[in-house]
This record gives C-alpha cells, structure tokens and sequence, in this order.
RNA sequence: GGCGACAUGGCCAAGUGGUAAGGCAGGAGCCUGCAAAGCUCUUAUCCCCCAGUUCGAAUCUGGGUGUCGCCUCCA
C-alpha cells in the first residue's frame, strides 16, 4: 500500500512499525460548535482509512482527540453563561451524533484533553529542563530555534516564518516564532508546576498521541489547514521531549470549497452536517466525497450532490440476485482492481469505477457480482439497508390512498392486489392513481413481470 | 513577498510516456398499458496556451495564463 506523506511530499510505500499493526491519530474537533461539510470530509476520508486498513487485515488502533479546552470554548462558556465542561460535553455529543449519521467508525480511543493533563504538563515539564522550553510569568514557550527541523513539514524557510510572527500584548516571548505550550489562566486553569493555566493546543495532541499509542507513530492525519502550524508544532514539542522521530507518515486532506473558497467557520460559509443530512442521507454525502481523490480540493454545489445521490442510489439498488454468501471474493479480478486502486494512495473514484462495474454485472445477473459489489461497498462504509417506513407512516399512505380510492385498504399487500386487479382489468386509471398517490407518500412501485414491489423514494 | 497545489467532454472525475476509466446529465433503442428501475448503443481525433525532449506526451522539461490553499484560529 502506498501512501502520500506530507512530510516528503511524496507517494510512499506504507511500511508499519510493528507488522500488521498500524497506529493512526487524526486530530479531533474543538468541540465548541456544529461540525460542517469541510469536516465531514476530514472525518470521512479518514474513516475510509481506517476501514479500509482493517479489511487489509491490519490490526488497527485509531485515536481521534476532541479538544475540550481552547479559547473558543471559554468564551462561549462565559457568554452562554455555563462551565466549560457543560458547552463541550453538548457540542461533543451533536458531533458524536453527526459521526454516527454520517456512519463513520468510532475511532477505538477518543480522549478528551482536560483527561490528559498529567502528560501534557509531563512533556512541558521535560522539554524545560532540556532547555527546549522556558517559562515567562506563567507561560511557557517553545524554543522554536533549538530545533533545526522547524519548518520541514510546511516546507517554510526559517526567515520567512519570522517575517510574519508577531509576540502579542501581553507575552513575554523570547522570540517571535516561539509558540505557546502553557497558558496562565488563573479563572479556567488548572494547577501546574507554573501555576494555575492551560495547555496550549499544539501539547495535547502531542500528548494524547504518546499516552493513547506511543512515541512514534505510523500515521498521524488532518486537515491541511493543520500542516502550519499545528502538525508542526507537535513535530517540534514530540521530537524534542521524546529524542525519537514522531511520525512515519503525514496524511492531510484538502477542503471542501464553496464558491471557490474553502468552506470555514470563520468565513461563515459552512453547511453543517445536520443541514445536510435534511437534505441527502450519508452515503451520498460519502459518495459525493469519494469520487474526489482526498488531496484534491472538493467544490460543494447542490448539482454536484445531486449527482452523487443518483450514482450512489443506482449502486446501492444493483440486484440482489445470485448471492454467494461462500464466494473467495479475493479471487476476483473486481476485487484486485479494488485493491490495486485502494492501495495507490486511497484512489476512491477509480475504486468507485469498480463498483459500478460490479452494478452492472449484478444487474445483469452474473454470478457472484452483487456479493462483491456488497463486500467492497461496505469496506469504503456505504451502507446498503434500505429506509424503512414506521407502522404509522406505512398506515398513513395506506389510509391517504384509500381515501383518493374512496375505498378502505388496511395494507399495503390489500392495495397492490387491488392495483394488480385493476390492470388486469386495463382500468390505468385506478391503477396510475394508486401510483401517483403512493409516490406523494415517498413509495416507489415497481411493476415487472415477477409482479409489483415497493419500496421507500 | 515566501511556500504548496491544481487546470481533462455540458457537470463531476480517473489516467502521469504508448494512443482518453467511471458517475451525473443528454440522445436512440429494448422492456413496459404507461411509468420507474434495468439492459444495449451513443456523446472529447483530444486533455488551458506556447515552445522543447521523444519513434511516440494529456502525461517529461522550460516559459506563459488562470484558479485555489497555507504563511493567524481553522478539518
């Protein structure tokens, strides 16, 4: 398998510390507000990842922090009028909500950063007495020009990172590029060897990540935005506390745009994900991320999500026909296409392009396709059941078409029967008006020569 | 200003040296009472422009043009 690493810029063979284990942590959400289409595609693209690891048989552990403290939260908290324990569990439980619509994996470890003090004040404290960090009247930095690496990640030169640094009011840097590791707070901190304060945001994914799964790991992924200079300061914070390389691979992925511009929470051009699942369910919105290579920019539009809910709707209806519960799909030419695209840097939409190959097959009844077609789908995370109606709406059509009859049906068997009486009878208009009422109720009838099926628009 | 990326049919998008995958939309046909779904066929002599390397380039090199992102919180 072969993956782009950020940090050499390059397509890499993926070679795991440990064989046939991987250790992956992809930075989590600030938990301070709804999640939008521009994480959606973050937390798809890595969930793709982590399936697709698995259905290679790897023995996977995935961590993904959710930052509980951070300055947004505290301001939100002081507005709304609560702790910051109450604004983040809320936020934290629409995100986990939001996840589980869009049908992404729970990530095994999910750790919260106020539960993972003791490590980040353990790393601050060591990379003091290193001399990589000082304190400054409550705060502590870091000493960004000890570490000669700084910069290679973002592949900025020293010289212009200075040009743009600035030390605040308020700060008492040594230099202008050093960053941030302990914050005095004396309203929201907690206590400290520097007193009462909190961490800064970079030192807790450098924390989180070495308590939840080591010093080094295989695979630490984000969204690009984070590359500078998030990713760059845990590089500087991890390598210095720790003596040892930080991560093998760097993955990042590039962003959801609207009108030619990233979608952000700061520009206030964001779709939440609750918004968007009013409108297109989750393996459309999976659907309309895959077809885009995860580096590439992805630019929203309602015609580009039309267009994945019909491709989606068109792979997820193949027939269900000559399934083979025993089949080797690792024999199948299908399946090493699938492969073989997966494995190049995660190429989803050639991997789709197999899928709807397999479609058609299924389609067309050949042996095995639908089986393969199922397996390799739900490795990428699409969801086949079906949506169902509850008793009441089921009864409600039911009761709406009978009164556009003028008749009394109970069920939807009495109905169709009706209906398969009335076209025998070449009475069209009893049965289109069955048809047409149904439809305004969100049911699709199917008439073939097997006889007439429903199901949910 | 520094750094990084992108430009392929009506739309989305693979392909990165050997003659343009796939999806959506459109057209024709089959099936159907009519639909829906499905099936078959069909839609780029050409891949932003110019020059070069090569037997051969959308794919490599150089130069343009355009778009986006990072350099501040950001997925």
């Amino acid at each position: 398998m072969r993956l782009h690493n950020s940090y050499t810029n390059r397509v890499e063979e993926f070679v795991p510390i440990e064989e046939n284990k991987v250790k992956m942590y992809v930075c989590g959400p600030t938990v301070y507000d709804y999640a939008h289409l521009g994480h959606a595609r973050c937390y798809i693209t890595w969930d793709v990842l982590y399936r697709y690891l698995k259905f290679k048989g790897y023995d996977v552990t995935y961590c993904r922090n959710v930052t509980d403290v951070d300055d947004k939260i505290l301001k939100k908290a002081e507005k709304e009028g609560k702790t910051p324990e109450e604004v983040s569990q809320y936020w934290y439980k629409q995100f986990d909500n939001s996840m589980k619509a869009l049908n992404t994996l729970k990530p095994d470890i999910e750790p919260f950063a106020t539960k993972t003090l003791g490590e980040m004040i353990s790393i601050v404290k060591d990379l003091v007495n290193k001399g990589y960090a000082y304190e400054a009247d409550g705060d502590v930095y870091f000493r960004v020009k000890k570490f000669p690496a700084y910069g290679n990640l973002s592949k900025q030169p020293i010289d212009q990172l200075e040009s743009g640094a600035r030390i605040e009011v308020g700060e008492h840097k040594e230099d202008p590029l050093d960053f941030a590791l302990w914050k005095k707070d004396e309203k929201f901190g907690y206590k400290s060897p520097w007193g009462v304060g909190r961490p800064g945001w970079h030192i807790e994914c450098s924390a989180m990540s070495r308590k939840y799964l080591g010093k080094t790991i295989d695979i630490h992924a984000g969204g690009a935005d984070l590359i500078f200079p998030h990713h760059e300061n845990e590089i500087a914070q991890s390598e210095c506390a720790n003596g040892c390389k930080f991560v093998n691979y760097w993955l990042h992925n590039g962003f959801v745009t609207i009108n030619k511009e990233k979608m952000s929470k700061s520009l206030g051009n964001f779709l939440t994900i609750d918004e968007l699942l009013k409108k297109y369910d989750a393996n459309t919105i999976r659907f309309f991320i895959l077809t885009n290579h995860y580096r590439m920019p992805v630019e929203f539009s309602d015609e580009a999500l039309a267009s994945a809910q019909a491709g989606v709707k068109r792979m997820l209806n193949a027939k269900r026909t000559n399934i083979d519960e025993s089949l080797d799909i690792t024999k199948t030419d299908e399946y090493k296409q699938f492969v073989e695209a997966m494995d190049d840097d995660l190429n989803t939409s050639k991997a789709l392009a197999v899928l709807f190959d397999l479609t058609n097959k299924a389609n067309k009844d050949e042996a095995g396709a639908y089986t393969v077609l199922f397996k390799l789908a739900s490795a990428l995370g699409f969801c086949f059941a079906k949506p169902e109606l509850s008793a009441e709406e089921l009864d409600d059509a039911v009761r709406y078409v009978s009164e556009k009859l003028g008749e009394n049906f109970e069920t939807m068997e009495e109905l169709i029967a009706y209906r398969k009486k009335a076209r025998e009878e070449k009475n069209w208009a009893v049965a289109d008006t069955i048809r047409v009422a149904l439809d305004e109720k969100g049911i699709v009838l199917k008439d073939s020569k097997e006889g007439t099926v429903w199901e949910v628009k």
